[in-house]
DNA sequence: GTCTATAAGGTGATAGAC
DNA sequence: GTCTATCACCTTATAGAC
């Protein structure tokens, strides 16, 4: 079942997880910020976690509309793709001046002891991160080396993108992010030689 | 000043902290494991936040002899002691279940409005971490490319322990960590070819 | 430096009228 | 589905004797 009123309180608890994580962001933070009341809020959600699942499921549905569709609208080279998905972290970084990383990294390492619904949501959110740049690199073709394990070079490129958000947060500079991208470009073009010496 | 009181808080919150997060550590937790009284523990450190502080100067001071001697006690190839340092945090995940991440990592995502003090000691543990890899590329000489930023791939390196550890925690498989450690592999020969091609 | 007792406020969650 | 009122608990932190 689907309301507006639901609806409102999962953004307002997307936002606020995003920004001061889980454990930071109270009920009364959400209620506040929605102006709905405590038994609005637990008529739609059991607990706390319950709404966390929800706000997981949220991110896990729209990545395609509101990730992907997004980042590769004017984009249709598939490596360049991949640039440009980074990209959108980058921007993301600098134009909240570095409140938000990324949302589902920072639930990762915050939930110490998940219950499994929660792990392996954040699981899911992942591995569709890594489809999705997994894709790309499928439809890259033979521009890079045939024995290319392509699902590793994606969840490398996820790892990086996570990392190198942590690494820009901590220190508050964005050239931590652009020099870890910067290796990635310097592997991928490595990758992409060697495809070329092999054909020759 | 320092006491065996103080030391042995310290050490309790340390775990606590690696384990459960800081936010989800509550005062209580630490009393409990170390058996010391509130009025003991506010003596020695004013608020939690302060125990935060002096947990994360115990890190950065004891990089040396706590986590690189030990990881390099029987290597001495510069690059090989990158793998090694990078092998110890693979054997903390397995043999801590999963338990154990990066203490540094974890707090660095958790910690969103930190106070500067805070935040400027997280940065300094990476930075003292980049530094030693960093020495490691550099002592590799000319088995890189002369062109070669050093510091950014060391950098780089970083960004792939925490964030193949943050996949690895999340799927709760090791393989997500060695992949991405493959690929690292493949960059750096990748990297020694080219500069053996150089000299030829 | 250590102990006991306790304060002051925030937390997730509930009850029950409407 | 929404509102008000409130509970029971846990949190960080303090007071003051020893």
């Amino acid at each position: 079942m689907n309301s507006a009123t639901r609806q409102k309180i999962i953004e307002a608890a997307m936002e606020l997880f995003w920004v001061k994580g889980f454990q930071s962001t109270s009920i009364a933070d959400i209620l506040s910020r929605t102006q709905v009341h405590s038994g609005s809020l637990y008529h739609f959600f059991p607990g706390k976690q319950d709404l966390l699942v929800a706000v997981l499921e949220y991110y896990r549905d729209g990545i395609e509309e509101n990730l992907l569709a997004y980042a590769w609208k004017d984009v249709d080279d598939p490596i360049e793709r991949i640039f440009a998905l980074l990209n959108g972290y980058r921007i993301m970084l600098v134009t909240s001046d570095f409140a938000h990383g990324c949302p589902i990294g920072n639930l990762a390492l915050e939930i110490s002891e998940p219950d499994p619904k929660v792990r392996e949501l954040i699981a899911k959110n992942f591995s569709n991160w890594v489809d999705a740049v997994e894709q790309c690199l499928v439809d890259a073709g033979p521009r890079l080396p045939a024995d290319t394990d392509r699902k590793a070079l994606a969840e490398f490129i996820l790892t990086i993108m996570e990392g190198g958000i942590m690494q820009a947060r901590t220190h508050r500079d964005i050239a931590l992010f652009d020099r870890n991208i910067e290796v990635l470009r310097t592997h991928l073009d490595l990758l992409m030689r060697e495809a070329e010496r092999a054909i020759a």
